[in-house]
DNA sequence: TTGAAAGCGCTAACAT
DNA sequence: ATGTTAGCGCTTTCAA
């Protein structure tokens, strides 16, 4: 038995008494080769089990068919939906995507990027529009498409792909006020670095503020956002300012938890208090009420920005600095119409 | 302004006075260099923004400090959580995950597979121990650790960590079986490919019949699980078969939906109909009542796999072949024990 | 249609 | 402590 090592060209070549260079053309199908080589080839490569190395081939031919993507988090139901969004768009392109993820930390992002972008690949699609400032210089000067995902409000160092969560905010408390909302509440995760939340925050109490409310009462909580932490949240509200009518959750879980919350108290909903939350997570309905809710687009923002990477890579490259804004649905669901 | 080209070691040697192979000495923190070198070297460097390419690093070294890890699905709450398990053991190792995504299909898998093999990763972690011949092939060639996780019911190719599915059907008839319940239904995911899911069929099935029973009805349904489908499925099987008084799950999303569509109907759970789920998920805590489930000790699987190739990558070498059961603890919850 | 030579950017191994 | 040389496994380029 010959030594363990990964087989290479030079093997096949050997094995099928065909020049290495013919075969690497065999294998990518590239250049013109005989059909009889080439069944040759393709015969001798699959019967050893051949497996090329991207390796050399990478570093021979500077092409990488990578494309670093970076999120947040993957508990997070969102997340994952861009990344189908993504390899859905991808497959097919030759591109691959690979997976990086910084817990919303700087720090943490400016290492997996660091390492990804030393594996050369040939787009990049990170989250938000806030990095630190090593984190821009390295994505500025990688001379590779970058797509910022997720939110638009902001400086995109070259594409864009999102909503605006300030304006989704503002359409939130629009909608609210006109039926008549007036003594309103805010929970959200106590999330510093979750900018996006923030933003939309930031709209929502901007358009309070200009029909002269401010929001009544607020509620954070830190980690993960599960049902059982948007009930205490709830809970503990409800309890401090028992005459709010209405209840703005920063996503869909906690105000899931909320609304059962409430529901079992035999409050009536929307009459005595309305609910909503963000996100639009496909999961959740099927609960006693549908929450009213505000998706993020998230399967269409993975799709276009996979879109802009994989034009680039075959250079169209009219996309540079693109700014992709989407327009989030407001699903009223049953918490937010009174009639 | 130069060429937009990626900078090279020999770029920062240039600007440093400093040799090549010193330089790289310095980035890799690896043999003896003077303290003052170090300093000019690493100032240089990130004066520069210098990112290191590893695709020239690896073919010279042949290290690659990649693993692959390959699951079926994001959607499904299980996978993020090993991810984590996989993530925070490998940190600090030097290791870095890499995923690919099968969908539950044998051919992406292989394709997926193939693409990771041929990364040349130091290890290669993938759900469960059903692959395609060519997929086993390809992990007995690899000459790398792989480890199997998420079951243990069956033959790995080198290393696995997981629980048996079978036992935890097995577990779950048990219990149900001893509280007296008599007439049970199950629902699942029509699922042909999801393994594991069919093997905690099986040991329930097993245990029903040991004690001369059958499963009464059961329901299944396909796409991903959610709240609404759950619903959906127990109304359909309530009303098939009014005097059911267990529903079993194969996960517990779909569990959530049928309890909460039962709990509207005013059904007395656990009295008049018992109720479980499959995984522990800690999102749904919080609900009305707190499911029965058994968790699959994702978190742990994760952390564990990863131990193994960041071991084996040191040279500890004496997992190989290893099997590592663990035990998913079964949670009674509110919907199972009738006391 | 096929082959031979050179080299991608880095690191191992051996000088010094 | 630092430098030199060779070469990782492929692809590019050019020649046949």
């Amino acid at each position: 038995m010959p030594p363990k090592r990964p087989l290479t060209l030079r093997d096949v070549s050997e094995a099928s008494g065909v020049s290495e260079m013919t075969v690497s053309r065999v294998l990518r199908g590239k250049g013109d080769v005989s059909e009889a080589t080439r069944i040759k080839v393709k015969a001798a490569a699959k019967e050893m089990g051949y497996v090329p190395n991207r390796i050399a081939g990478a570093l021979a031919s500077s092409r990488v068919n990578l494309v670093a993507v970076i999120i947040p988090s993957l508990s997070n139901m969102v997340f994952p939906e861009v990344l189908s969004g993504i390899a859905d768009r991808l497959s097919g392109t030759g591109l691959q995507p690979v997976m990086g993820v910084t817990d919303y930390a700087p720090d943490a992002e400016e290492k997996v990027l660091f390492e990804m972008l030393s594996w050369r690949p040939s787009g990049v699609i990170i989250a938000g529009l806030e990095h630190s400032d090593a984190s821009r210089a390295m994505l500025a000067r990688a001379g590779i498409p970058v797509v910022e995902i997720m939110d638009v409000d902001g400086a995109a160092i070259d594409a864009c792909v999102g909503i605006s969560h300030r304006r989704a905010g503002r359409k939130m408390a629009e909608a609210i006020l006109e039926q008549g909302y007036r003594r309103i509440g805010f929970l959200g995760t106590k999330m510093p670095l979750d900018f996006r939340a923030r933003k939309r925050l930031e709209g929502f109490s901007q358009t309070l503020a200009q029909a002269g409310l401010n929001i009544t009462d607020q509620e954070f909580y830190s980690g993960g956002s599960s049902l059982a932490k948007g009930r205490e949240m709830t809970q503990a509200l409800m309890t401090r300012t028992p005459d709010i009518d209405f209840l703005y959750y920063s996503n869909d879980m906690i105000g899931a938890g909320g609304l059962l919350h409430l529901l079992e108290q035999g409050i009536d909903i929307p009459g005595r208090v309305g609910l909503a939350g963000f996100n639009g997570v496909e999961l959740l309905d099927g609960l006693p009420r549908k929450l009213a809710t505000m998706d993020a687009c998230r399967y269409a923002v993975g799709e276009k920005a996979a879109e802009i990477i994989a034009d680039r890579h075959v250079g169209k490259d009219e996309s540079e600095g693109l700014m992709v804004e989407l327009t989030p649905k407001l699903d009223f669901g049953d918490t937010l119409l009174r009639n």
